[in-house]
DNA sequence: AAATCCTTGTTATTTTTTTGTCAATATTGC
DNA sequence: GCAATATTGACAAAAAAATAACAAGGATTT
């Protein structure tokens, strides 16, 4: 059958692949730094650690990228990726909190080099609002409004305290901010249509905690125990 | 077979479970918060959006820890879950870097509720050595050799320059040390019995970026391709 | 105390993800 | 330019994960 129009049979990507290809770009990045022109997936995956049959199949979710007989182009791979990534793209994006963590995202030059550029930051201590952390000024969380209504914003990155971040979050979901970026240890869950993207630090945590368990002997210093359930 | 001591047949427990333990510990401890007693996995299944069955199985892996006709005690649980993540462990930790992300981690003071408790921070820079997080002490690097043989250190946060993560993850672990926390974006790699945890800021932040691309067209700001490769 | 209702733990089924295989085809060496 | 080699993309098989189904048995109601 044939419509007329390019068909979008293009299945839909899983999270797991798609969570996978910030790593693929990364080695791809390395790559390209050493100078080294062309890869095969046995090569990469030699190297990453994971299949060459996961690495050619993850890359096909997305096109042929590769040649027979040769492998893949790194510098065209590369872009392919953050293509796909949408790194080249250019995100508006602001802070809000300018605490220890929102100054450390604000801090990490990074993040503009993948798009996302900061045009602001937000807080509600006196002392910060006026002051700027490179170049860009910190306001008063009051004037969130105002300034979202005069400027593009797609993405705001939440580093608020925890009873704050629904708060926050659902001033910024309501302005048609896109994306959220959430440091915050919960779920949040807005009745608006954006994406949010959790980072749960203390998840990754225990995670480590686990695995530790898992493999060491850690009881030696259990004198107290801890059931409070703080966050 | 009975061979007199209690068998060791526990199958491992698999990663995609074990990633999903912290967040079951945060919504049980939000219900204990509530000051609620027991909970269903029926209940805690709309609660947290994923299936009844999924919560019943995960728990499975590591005991039953409920009732027929009643549910789960909810602070047992909690304190079940709490032990399988070790959160009544005591770890030693460091802090390797007192930028702004080493600062972010020295205050956030939820991480020693989970049993991790920072006994030091290091730095490179003389401005910094010398003062204080909370009481917590910074040192200066080149004292870190001195420090973890007269302290048990069983865990290293790091949060130090790309360049130089893979250098001071090497001294940590050669010294023993038992997990790192790593914030480079990097994939490290020790010849050591050293857990090692991740947490790449950027992957999640690109993995958004995906999800908003998906979503919503931010194409309007492609002025210009972004094709440097630093991270 | 009996009957009904709930809800678990477990097993079975389905779905998703990962890994293996191989024909097709470009590259490389001679 | 031809044969040998390398390597992809697609498909098949296997493994893992998620979901569904249900018997067993405690809780609740009458």
């Amino acid at each position: 059958m044939y419509w007329g129009v390019k068909m979008n049979l293009k299945k839909k990507v899983s999270l797991a692949v798609v969570k996978r290809l910030p790593r693929y770009y990364r080695y791809l990045s390395d790559l390209l730094k050493m100078d080294i022109k062309r890869i095969s997936s046995q090569e990469l995956s030699s190297r990453m650690g994971i299949t060459a049959s996961q690495i050619r199949q993850d890359l096909n979710c997305f096109g042929g990228f590769g040649q027979q007989g040769y492998g893949y182009n790194v510098e065209y791979l590369f872009n392919e990726i953050g293509n796909i990534l949408g790194t080249n793209n250019k995100y508006q994006t602001i802070i809000i909190g300018a605490g220890n963590m929102g100054q450390a995202l604000a801090n990490y030059t990074n993040f503009e080099k993948r798009g996302f550029k900061i045009i602001s930051i937000f807080d509600v201590d006196p002392k910060l609002v006026g002051t700027e952390i490179r170049d860009i000024e910190i306001r008063d969380l009051e004037t969130l409004e105002d300034f979202i209504s005069q400027n593009y914003v797609d993405i705001a990155m939440l580093a608020v305290p925890y009873e704050q971040t629904p708060v926050v979050a659902e001033r910024v979901a309501k302005l048609g901010v896109r994306g959220l970026w959430n440091f915050s240890p919960m779920d949040l869950k807005l009745p608006y249509d954006v994406i949010i993207e959790n980072v749960h630090l203390s998840d990754s945590l225990m995670v480590l905690g686990y695995k530790l368990n898992e493999k060491f002997d850690f009881t030696r210093n259990d004198s107290e125990k801890n059931n409070d359930c703080d966050f």
